[in-house]
DNA sequence: CCTCCACCGGAACGTGAGGAGT
DNA sequence: ACTCCTCACGTTCCGGTGGAGG
């Protein structure tokens, strides 16, 4: 028989139980340390189960915090709990990232309401936003019992589509009432702390009855949710010394983010599959943060102004040539000899200060001013990138245009 | 204590692209 | 099609500055 390319890969035993289970988008049934805030969320949904309605509620925390974790664990035990007991509870959850304006947030809950016998579905546009509101109320009331509706990044949202959809939402109890005995309650989980203050102080006051706010994980809690989820989705054995204990430090330094720390763990382990190794050691982890680091830098860098990655470059070119602490003027002197030999003109030192701060903003570069006394003040430029990522690579992946002039860029390397 | 380096960063202004209003 | 306005991007000009070395 002809040998596949994927015959190889197919009969080597995977390193994992179930890989699913290792991505941030598995819903886990056990939360640890999030015991406070389920607490609090529970002391407020379980109105729902008494006929009551919930007060909304705004959950707060940095990316990673477990706050999409925690209400869709809630949300699955208070829908189970209000089956047995008759006392319906129909939560959605919403991503406003993808879903960001009024109109589709709407339509998205409505038609998340269908019954089965009903056809018309609200369509992707065309109708009047108050006759897609009116819809929704109308499907709320027929399927009966309490409405919970997620609204996940509605700091997203807010920016976005402003708050009318949630000052709507907010009086939504009203028409209900009028109807019949359907009730509606709406959580919001925002990252942004203040984005309260974009909101109409009446919504703001509405919305906000209960605030909840997730604070980060540290080290030691990261490692206990990786030997959780560990345990479940990867072979016992294949977690080398150390690895769990590196994966969660990592994270923390990454503002505590579990996601962060899951990530990196099933990355090494892909990494420590991918060379057919059994065991996953610190040097795969370190591999993972390079990768994950990669991927999340080449989309930022993709997206800068020409010039900006110019700079950027030079930043790098000074970097591979072994130089740390790079002070502006070296940057700038690098940068016009670029501008030179890719033919395009060059800007004055005082815009690449802007941009050189514009970089630093971005995370891309760390900078700080110093005084080098009789040596002049300037600031100490490094960039933030792993020394083991290739910059020319780097540049090339994330910019169409350098690739035309590559060749001449080896050349003009070779000659700093 | 003073000087003076090598830059920082604010202010004012010019330019062109893109959007709103008419 | 037209004006008006805003915004991002750049330039010119220039006063300001922490500290090593005299």
């Amino acid at each position: 028989m002809e040998e596949n390319i994927f015959d190889n890969l197919l009969t080597r035993p995977s390193l994992f139980i179930n890989k699913e289970v290792m991505r941030h988008s598995h819903s886990p049934t056990e939360l640890p340390h999030r015991d406070r805030e389920i607490k609090a969320i529970r002391f407020n949904l379980v109105e729902a189960l008494k006929g009551q309605i919930p007060s909304n509620m705004i959950l707060y925390g940095v990316t990673g915090a477990g706050k999409t974790a925690v209400i869709r664990f809630i949300n699955a035990q208070l829908e189970d709990k209000g089956k047995q007991i008759g006392k319906p509870v129909n939560p959605v959850h919403v991503n406003c990232r993808t879903i960001d304006t009024q109109y589709r947030v709407l339509a998205f809950l409505g038609n998340s309401l269908l019954e089965s016998y009903e056809k018309e579905d609200i369509p992707f546009t065309g109708w009047p936003t108050d006759r897609v509101f009116d819809e929704l109320v109308n499907r709320m009331n027929r399927r009966g019992g309490v409405h919970v509706i997620v609204l996940d990044e509605i700091d997203h949202l807010v920016k976005k589509a402003g708050d009318d959809l949630l000052y709507n939402l907010c009086n939504i109890n009203d028409d209900l009432k009028r109807l019949g005995q359907a009730r509606c309650c709406v959580i919001g989980i925002s990252n942004d702390l203040k984005f309260t203050e974009y909101l109409d102080p009446r919504v703001k006051s509405r919305l906000g009855q209960e605030d909840v706010i997730f604070s980060p994980y540290d080290a030691g809690q990261l490692s206990d949710i990786l030997e959780k989820r560990a345990k479940e989705g990867i072979k016992s054995g294949v977690l080398g010394d150390g690895v769990v204990q590196l994966c969660s430090a990592l994270a923390a330094q990454e503002h505590g983010d579990a996601r962060r720390a899951l990530d990196l763990i099933r990355v090494s382990t892909e990494k420590a599959e991918q060379s057919g190794e059994d065991v996953v050691e610190v040097q795969h982890v370190r591999m993972a943060q390079n990768q994950i680091e990669c991927d999340q830098i080449t989309p930022v860098i993709k997206t800068l102004p020409p010039q900006q990655k110019l700079v950027l470059f030079s930043v790098l070119l000074n970097e591979r040539n072994g130089l740390s602490n790079i002070a502006t003027g070296e940057v700038y002197e690098i940068y016009r000899q670029a501008c030179k030999h890719y033919g395009t003109n060059n800007l004055t030192q005082r815009r690449i200060t802007d941009l050189l701060s514009n970089l630093d903003m971005l995370g891309l570069i760390n900078s700080k001013t110093v005084s080098r006394g009789r040596y002049g003040r300037s600031k100490e430029i490094n960039s933030c990138m792993p020394i083991s990522i290739d910059a020319t690579e780097l540049m090339i992946n994330a910019d169409e245009s350098l690739n035309s002039v590559e060749k001449g860029k080896y050349r003009f390397q070779s000659r700093l």
